[in-house]
DNA sequence: GTCGATAAGTTCAGTCGCCAAACTATTGCG
DNA sequence: CGCAATAGTTTGGCGACTGAACTTATCGAC
């Protein structure tokens, strides 16, 4: 339901403004800051001491600038400010990081866990355990945590919160932000969602890709996972299922898939169709092979770019995304299949001939998904900093 | 770029809320509105003053209600409050219409056109001729003409409201809103958008389906058209070009398309490849043996429902969309189309097995899309009543 | 019929956040 | 040293919402 505005709503975006102001371009003075949202000085200099008690924002010695004048003063995101706590629940591994509020990775523990057809409950104290390692170590350095969010591989119900259904680890209906403070005593707030859209999400504030806001996040794994980025925000649809491209039916007689149906995306142009192919026993031989030059492992790659590259046309002609960002699998074999892949792009979708498509390549490595896990914990501070001073500070 | 917030944002926000409360049930008291909003009964007083005195609420008479207490006066949208005017160029018409701030239609009128391969310069004549038409009727009716809506066959680039490609008309680069304000001398807003995205935006606000927010509306006619609704508004994308489902790759050795492509979505399951299948001549000859039983029509029209199972299960999919509203030709064929459609997603949507798919016929017939170029025209004024009040009556 | 209970709507002082403008602080340059 | 330019703070005022008291209207019971 909407809710009615007030003044304290003002302060709450202006807050947010600010900060964001702030957070897009460090080093940034308070005139500075009123000059580019539009709010007075006066305003901004409320704001900015309202964010700097709090520890969102620290000053820092005066700007140098030619010419004459007083010299401003540097504000920045505060590196000691609260942390967002990442945990990345996966089939062969439990990662855990801590990242400040620029998004800037402080610390990382990755404990392998074959976690696979594991019950919940025991893999989740093995996760609580790396939970409280990470907790630790913001204590040890003297940071609170603002916020965890918890990366898993499945289908994460919005409304609710709940793992729904997590095939690779065979779990139904789990509750893990339940679970996990149940088991550490956490009191900050715990978010989780699909590890794809994560990673997509890592991908949009830390990949480095200038002032992309909308694009389509797609990585390579045992599966195919995909994020959707639109207008600056990761799209998860109505209950959170959103960005499901693995079983993308792109051939009418393909092999059988799990999902049972034909043809499906992941079967033709996952890892295992393109290692199968090539005739490769595992992914570095692969790409050793390529960058020998081996014949037929390219062209192993370039024939998972013709499946991908329906699919992938396909999402670009629905939701009018301008670039693609290949990551996991696909991020490594980018050099091989970058090309290929954006020549049949460019031959389907409807604007490329006057608009064309971006096929970048995500320099976050595996670690993308508990990243973003990390980020959006902090990203729920940045986006809203008001919010979350009256919620700590006060009661 | 962001814009910073102060008192006048705060009730542009509330008046916004209080007459969406009002459009929402219509009927309801100021301390109804106040109740619902979560305002006070003073500021919602305030705001109601307001929006009647720009006559876009009316006041009626006292409520009938059982019990002790004074009774309160209903409020509802003003029907004499400014009009959006609706006009649908196609291939073979023009339409327009007015509709009030409700929504209802107040009037409209389809001139035959022949607008096929005509240069747009001829075409839009034609149109600012109707244009002045329903200008005139608005004029005698003492109704004021708050914005106009412009549906048509092609991609809208939404930042300037260019008419890049109109494939079926031989349009390029066309601005449709300079050429008719130039031709009528019109002064209210015009906005130009794709005929299948204002089609599933009439779709949301006058076909009936009681609070649904998300879906996506599929309109078989010549080609067949998608508009994509989230959270209650028209996705369009980045640039406008959204919701393109024609050429969706559902074969890999289908027939040859105009777009170079094979096995496009069109192809398979559009208005063509059912009659061609059916044997019918058009869609009166496939209706008519349809309702007699004939057995051919039935299996091509269950035919056309694997290739558009196929293609929304992945929209679906991608989107976490929950429904799926059928207009135009399909709407008619609705009653021998829909059953194995939701079979079909049924089997292939990831969510399908515990949230159910909503498969819904569109009571709105061809005139969708005139009636959502002019709703989406009072949308704006409805959406944000304060900035046009502020605009309109103080310069 | 009158009175009390109940609900709708209005009035008014109070609060809070932003704004404009004046003011102080700092720096380079002639 | 004084002036121009820029950063940041102080202050009075304004607008929009709130809460509480007040007025208006209606029903039902005695």
């Amino acid at each position: 339901m909407p809710q009615p505005a007030g003044q304290h709503t003002v302060r709450r975006h202006n807050c947010a403004l600010v900060l964001d102001a702030i957070a897009d371009s460090p080093g940034l003075s308070r005139a500075g800051v009123a000059a580019r949202t539009g709010l007075t000085k006066a305003t901004v200099s409320t704001l900015v001491d309202r964010l700097a008690a709090a520890s969102l924002v620290r000053e820092q010695g005066p700007q140098h600038r030619a010419g004459p004048g007083r010299r401003g003063t540097s504000l920045s995101l505060s590196p000691e400010g609260p942390h967002g706590l990442g945990v990345e629940i996966a089939v062969d591994h439990v990662a855990t990081c801590l990242v400040d509020l620029t998004g800037e990775v402080r610390w990382s523990a990755v404990s392998p866990s074959a976690n696979r057809a594991q019950p919940a409950g025991r893999v989740l104290t093995r996760v609580a355990k790396a939970v409280r390692t990470a907790l630790g170590e913001a204590a040890a350095r003297d940071v609170t945590v603002g916020g965890v969010g918890v990366a898993v591989p499945g289908l994460v119900e919005a409304s609710t919160g709940l793992l729904r259904r997590a095939p690779n680890l065979g779990w139904r209906d789990v509750d893990v932000p339940a679970e996990l403070r149940r088991r550490t005593g956490l009191e900050a707030e715990v978010l989780v969602g699909n590890e794809a859209n994560l990673a997509a999400l890592a991908e949009l504030r830390a990949g480095g890709h200038d002032g992309l806001r909308d694009f389509v996040h797609v990585s390579g794994e045992i599966g195919i996972g995909a994020g959707i980025v639109l207008d600056g925000e990761l799209y998860h649809g109505t209950r959170g299922f959103g960005g499901e491209l693995g079983h993308f039916p792109v051939s009418s007689r393909g092999p059988l898939c799990s999902c049972g149906a034909r043809g499906c995306l992941e079967r033709l142009a996952g890892q295992d169709a393109i290692l199968g192919r090539a005739g490769a026993a595992d992914l570095p031989t692969l790409l050793d092979r390529l960058e020998d030059g081996d014949r037929k492992a390219a062209a192993a790659v370039r024939a998972a770019a013709r499946p991908l590259g329906t699919a992938l046309s396909s999402v670009l002609n629905l939701l009018d995304v301008p670039a693609v960002v290949l990551g996991g699998t696909y991020a490594r074999l980018f050099p091989w299949l970058g090309e290929p892949l954006r020549a049949e792009l460019t031959g389907r979708v409807l604007s490329a001939p006057w608009q064309p498509i971006g096929v970048l390549r995500s320099p976050l490595g595996t670690e993308a998904a508990v990243r973003g896990a990390a980020t959006a914990a902090v990203h729920t501070i940045v986006a809203d900093p008001d919010t979350f001073i009256a919620d700590g500070v006060l009661p």
